[in-house]
Formats: structure tokens, sequence, C-alpha cells
DNA sequence: TTTGACTCTTACCTTAGGTCATAGTTTACC
DNA sequence: GGTAAACTATGACCTAAGGTAAGAGTCAAA
């Protein structure tokens, strides 16, 4: 009957002994016997026991959730497999969207020789663009959808990226001013800048028909759901009751 | 002059108040000032400040490298972004490589009708290393392994020696786990950390290119050469037939 | 018998906050 | 002006999975 003491398991099994100890302490993997002065000892059962412990951490697993596994012969392993895989899947694609993100980003640093944080900070926030186009296709339907993304397409890819960009600034620029009225006239100018940007996505920029409406619309969209502005990865309500705020009175009276 | 209270602020911002505490704290975010029932006020720099701490966050920098890369203008951000991207990336593979480890293991389930975790047990002491000397030596050429070796001299020491102590750990760890199938999950789980070790060793981390033959020729190295598999002074041939064989099913099913 | 290696328990440290608890402050309302 | 609600401050303890260290006890070889 071979025993061994905690620096030979945690030896064999390349842990460390302090491993062994929280292993105990959580009911994880309790030693065969203690000796008359407390020193673990662990049999073959416990080693085979803490390889298995090994392979469920391997996966990720928390200790918690393996000793229930280990413990428990009915567990639903298939279950806690399906979960499991589920829980990874989700950081797996998150983290494919942030070395998307980090990849443009340094793309960005390199191309427009950015210094300082600020000009990243700028650089990201790009985001917010995106947020406009969903907002005008979510406001008005698959035929205006259509329509629109037609238009984008003939509009080639520099002009878009010179509008989304433009939309960047402006964002920006109002988040900075959030101190003053929405009415006020350094507001609105910031505003009216807004309003041609966003003509010019719809594609409508020529059109007779009146477009108050729909901007106002727009503006009261961005209050319903707050995806629309959300600033990197942030619900940014304050921003979105603002901008609302500014772009309806923009419209009742400029439009 | 606009000041928010930690309760506007935290609002605006999408953070808890505690967060806002915390950041203070850690000299993240300090208020503007204090009033004298030391409430804390933040200005429109603080809001500012807080998003761009907010941004990086979202890019799941540490704090900590947050406020360095905040309160040093002159920091290498294209260098941290870097070797953050290179962090990021390597818990993608990870994870992606876990993922088709438990779909096997699920599949695994069903076919076989396991019913706990014992079954998930493969081979103990059936296979004996006797079993691996039927040596596949004139397989695969060796174009690849100079490649290799070229890239270790552009290494720096630093980096060498740690990548060194890393592959020592690893192979004690396979050599603890030597009783069992080189195909088990346990093992491959290993196989996984030696392979992410290994390319990093050939500075293809980031490569798109296949690795899968070139892993396969490594394995099948250690088995003509065994510089490549002495631990601890000692030349082991077990461990090198074992571990060649655990490569090879590695790269054939997950690469 | 002494030394060195080993082991024990206890306890504090790490991330990025969450969740109370207690006490002081400001605001709203009557 | 008084009171109650809402807000704020600090401090303490909690999370996961151990790392690190302190102080004390134990074992084996010289």
């Amino acid at each position: 009957m071979v025993k061994y003491t905690v620096k030979q398991l945690a030896k064999i099994a390349g842990v460390s002994v302090r491993t062994l100890h929280l292993y105990d302490r959580l009911g994880l993997l309790k030693p065969l016997l203690r000796t008359e002065a407390k020193y673990r000892l662990y049999g073959e059962k416990e080693l085979l026991r803490l390889q298995q412990v090994l392979l469920y951490k391997e996966l990720d697993f928390p200790l918690e959730e393996i000793r229930q596994i280990l413990d428990d012969p009915k567990f639903d392993l298939f279950e806690a497999f399906a979960t499991h895989k589920a829980a990874l899947q989700t950081r797996k694609n998150r983290l494919e969207i942030l070395l998307k993100t980090i990849d443009k980003t340094m793309l960005e640093l390199k191309n427009k020789n950015m210094l300082n944080h600020e000009d990243l900070y700028e650089g990201l926030s790009k985001e917010t663009a995106d947020t406009y186009r969903k907002a005008a296709i979510d406001a008005y339907g698959d035929e205006v959808i259509s329509k629109a993304e037609n238009h984008l397409l003939k509009m080639g890819k520099r002009n878009f990226e010179q509008l989304k960009a433009e939309q960047q600034e402006i964002a920006k620029a109002i988040i900075a001013k959030m101190h003053l009225s929405p009415e006020s006239v350094s507001v609105q100018a910031l505003i009216l800048r807004h309003y041609e940007n966003i003509r010019q996505f719809w594609g409508t920029a020529h059109s007779e028909d009146p477009q108050a409406e729909a901007y106002k619309g727009l503006g009261e969209l961005y209050l319903t759901d707050e995806r629309y502005t959300t600033i990197d990865g942030k619900s940014n309500l304050a921003y979105a009751q603002f901008l609302s705020k500014a772009m309806t009175y923009f419209a009742e009276t400029q439009l």
C-alpha cells in the first residue's frame, strides 16, 4: 500500500502543496488518512481523483463544480458539458471581437500616427456611427432599409468612411457640450451638422420631402432603445436624452 | 462649471458608485474636488477621463495598466497593444481547442453511452511504453525544424529562458500522467500547453498557416534525438515516445 | 543531538468590484 | 424650522484559485 506525502503527491501531479491544502479544505480531495502529527497521507485512489480534478480544471471548470461532478455519480455530465461549452463559446466570441477592435485600433495608430490616448479615444468611438444606421433601419422598415443600403453601396467606401468619421467627431463634440442647454446655439450648430450627415446616410439629401418628422422620430428612437446610444459598449442615457432633446428642438424650429 | 456627484457621474457613465470609490482609491480617477463634507465632485475633464478608462477596460486591460497609459503620455501605446493582443490571442487559441475537446468528449459521451466520469478516464496502465516502440522515423523531413532553429537564434535570452522553464514544467506534468493513454483528455490538455509553448518558440503564434504537419514532425524528431527530451539531465526514452504519440494525436485531431 | 527538510495552521495578498453596516450630510416637503 | 427621504463616506468582509510568508511542530540523517 503506497502512501504519498503532500510534497510527493504535489510533485507527481505537478501542483503545489498549497493547492493540495486548498483542495482538502474545499472537500475536493481529502487525504486517505492523517498521521498522529496531522500529516496528510494520500493513496492511489487519491492520486487518481486528483488526476480527474486536474482534467476538469484544464477544461476550465470551477472547482466547486468539479467537486459536484466527482461526488455525485448521477450528475448530469452531458448537461454540464453543454452549459460549459456555451460559456466558453461566449468568451471566445468576446475575445474575437476584442481582437478585431485592437487590430483596427493598431492600424489607426499606424496610419494616423496618433500619439496619445486622446486621439485613440476618438478613433474607437467610431462605433457610434454604426448605431445611427441601425436606428434608421429599425425606424423605417425594410423598404427604406434596402433603399438606404443601396445608396450606401453607391456612395463608395471612401465617402462612407468620411461620413462615419464625421459622425464620430460630431458625437464627441456634442458630448463635450452636454453641460450646456440642448437648445443653445452652440449645440444646435452641431445638431445641424448631425442632421446633414444623417441625410447623407439616408440618401435623401436632395429629396423634396419634409424630413422634419423623420428626424424627430430618430431622436425619439434614441430614447426608447439604449442600444442606439451605446458608446464604447456602455449605454449612455444622459447622452441619449440630451441628443434627443436637441434633435427635437432642431426639427421644430429649423425644419 | 458643471459638477457631478458620484451618483450622477455613475449614472452617466453606467458604472456603480462603488466603482468610482475604487477608482479614486486606485488613483485611476480622482474627483476634481471634495466638499467640506468630503463629498466627491467631478467635472467635465473627469467625465472624459472616465470614458477613456472604460474604453480600455472594455478591451480587457487591467486597471493598473490603464492608469499607466493615461498618466504617462509617453507610454508606448503601440507596444502595449501588441503585447495585449498576443495575450488575447493565446487565450482565444486556448478556448478554441478547449471547445474542440469538449465537442469530442460530448460525442464520446453520446456514442459510448458513458454514464459517469470514471468512464472518461481511459487506459489505466493498460499500455506501457513498449507499445510505442513502433517508431515512425522516416515520415517527415526536417526542413521545418531548421526554420524553427533559426528563429531561436533571433529570440532574446530572457524569453528563451522563460519558455524553457515553462517547458520543463509541462514536461513534468506530462510525465506524471504517463500511466494514462496519450490520447486521454487529461494528457491532451497538457499537450495544448506544450503546443502553445512550442509555437512561441517558433515565433508563429499569430500565423494563420497550418501548423499541424510541423508539430507532428517535431514529435517524431523527439523520437530520433534524445537531446530534445532530456529531463533534469537524464534522457527519457519512454517519455519521448509517449510525448511523440500524444503530439501526433493532438495534431491530427485538434489542428 | 543538532541540523535541515518537511509539515502543520493561520493569515494576508492578488482582480474588480458587490454587498452590507454605520454614521454623517443634503434635499424635499410640510 | 423640523423631519424624513435620499444621498454620501468609510470600513469591513466576500468572491476564485491559489501565492507567499510566519511561527511552530515533526521527522530523518549526520
